[in-house]
DNA sequence: TTGTATGCGTTATCAT
DNA sequence: ATGATAACGCATACAA
């Protein structure tokens, strides 16, 4: 069996609360008693008890995190980030994969409510009601999703969108198309207005929206003969991912990038700089954007009073890469006659 | 505050004891009853409170994760089979990234073992001493590691080995260089020992064993002008991630894959379809990998008296794609002249 | 089959 | 400053 406060308590000589005391709260004891308590804790290899000290403070010591996926690298980052920093903060994670399903999404956030004294919710999919009444039982960080007023670690996506156009019109593009993600992604319909609204400054440039494509390689696969197909000289993808699925099947269709379309995609994910072409990526810091949410939750933990509405906004970064180029002259003519 | 088992037995009408029955022991209620209670249960969104159950049964319904590092894909994999096995027999998953720090990973096992019902290490770096020490404590699996006789998932290195080297032979591959990974890794010691066995058999096979590497695609460009060096036709890396980074060196070194030298990793990662050239590589289930482990760790924790020495033995499969190819005559004759 | 009573290890309240 | 004691919510041995 364990040794408890009880077994430190009587080898210490002192009562069950002072040994409580002596570890919670040091001011509270006379130095020498606190001395003593302690080094014989130490000594005894003495474990507070996480399940009764839950018990009755109603803490657990544990946040959890929510992901679409483990095996997206843009996912695997955050979690990184998310848990370096919150066992610094001295709390455990609980981490759980909803498969990008919403409904077992709002089912692990039922859950874990019980568990954990916080959640963060990276890149929900679920419908906003869910997910605002969840955060009505517990401290809630919402990653790359904004919902009514909860505390939210997102990114600009107006302007890493801005970013991206900007590069492309000026390597000559005109006529661009648009690869997007899920339609229950919220990054995604942000992307996509971001998008609209860039255009609409440059009239001169043409988007050609191809509509929504499941976020993982596969799904670029899918997408590349609509871009073939679209007679855009460039593509943006809505994450890495895709991009990567683009990329493969255009050099199986024998369509050089950047020669003849230009890809670029978001999330700078790791491996981006390792395809061929290695990927021009619009991305931010996602181990940074973890540790983050986890600060903002922390502090939302210890003090539940505080106002909630903090939102902290990363900026992207446009990395380029070998997959971008001006458009060919030839074709650009041809476009335009 | 949160419905207790009290308030859905006052509403039910009958005691706390069975409510607890009717949930835990349904066999030992009557049909009625436990109908009732359960109606009531649902409806009042009765949650057991995990804290509690645990202060009395001794178990916490929840199983650690340790992982060398988040990020690679290798462990984003496994975490993943993990996850959702555990999810399916009712254990949430708490996981933490050792960062390759062997004492990080000791250090993380002995806090978490007070705090979950059983372990997973991956990979675990540390001597085998530590690990057999926490193992005292707490039901342990290990996978990808084998370390006295705990319980282990692991992969047939050995056989993996030699098909990637039977491959390389069949294509005309006889100096054949090995870029290795970390050396407090099992699975690399493992996987040298399987080389210089199968090279043994084969009398014509020069193995160059070019050292170890840390386990990143930047040890991988730290490795692939030695590689050059040596005089190898082919090369075969610890994982992945290393291949990716001599893909990407011997690139911009204008060396020709495979039509220089072969290149062929261990791991077959998903990214490994979409480098260029795609990568060779031998591979097991990941996911496969990290459900084994739960399977075999909640037996355990289900009965402690069992039997642990199990060793799950999984299979390596070899992808063969474009990054390995026949040894070029010219080189081959100039070598073997 | 069901209810009553006890205890799990800790923190918090109240005395001292 | 310290000790005794009452919860916290649940499971279980025992009584009915």
């Amino acid at each position: 069996m364990a040794v408890t406060a009880r077994d430190v308590a009587r080898v210490a000589g002192v009562s069950v609360s002072t040994v409580s005391r002596a570890l919670a709260k040091p001011d509270e004891v006379a130095p020498e008693t606190r001395a003593k308590v302690l080094a014989t804790a130490q000594g005894m290899g003495y474990r507070p008890n996480q399940a009764a000290r839950g018990l009755v403070t109603g803490r657990t010591g544990i946040i959890g995190l929510i992901v679409p996926d483990l095996e997206n690298p843009f996912f695997a980052s955050v979690t990184k980030g998310v848990q370096s920093r919150a066992r610094a903060a001295g709390f455990a994670v609980i981490v759980a994969d909803s498969d990008e399903d919403p409904s077992q999404e709002a089912e692990l956030a039922r859950d874990m409510s019980k568990q954990v004294d916080g959640l963060v919710l990276c890149a929900p999919r679920g419908p906003e009601g869910v997910i605002v009444e969840v955060a009505l039982d517990i401290p809630m960080v919402l990653i790359n999703r904004r919902c009514g007023d909860l505390p939210t670690v997102a990114i600009d996506n107006v302007e890493g969108i801005r970013l991206a156009m900007v590069h492309l019109r000026a390597l000559g593009h005109r006529r661009i198309a648009w690869v997007g993600g899920p339609v229950t992604s919220w990054s995604n319909t942000e992307r996509l207005s971001a998008l609209e609204s860039v255009a609409a400054e440059h009239p001169d440039i043409e988007l050609v929206n191809l509509g929504s494509f499941p976020p993982y390689v596969s799904g670029g696969i899918a997408a590349a003969d609509l871009v073939i197909a679209s007679g855009a000289t460039a593509v943006l993808a809505y994450n890495d991912l895709l991009a990567f699925g683009l990329l493969d099947l255009l050099r199986q269709r024998g369509v050089a990038v950047p020669g003849d379309i230009s890809v670029v995609g978001v999330d700078n994910i790791p491996m981006s700089s390792l395809t061929s072409p290695s990927l021009t990526s619009v991305g931010i810091p996602l181990v940074t954007c973890g540790r983050a949410s986890v600060d903002m939750l922390v502090q939302l933990v210890r003090d539940p009073s505080a106002v909630p509405a903090h939102h902290h906004d990363l900026s992207f970064r446009l990395v380029v890469r070998d997959s971008s180029g001006p458009v060919r002259r030839v074709l650009a003519d041809l476009a335009t006659a």
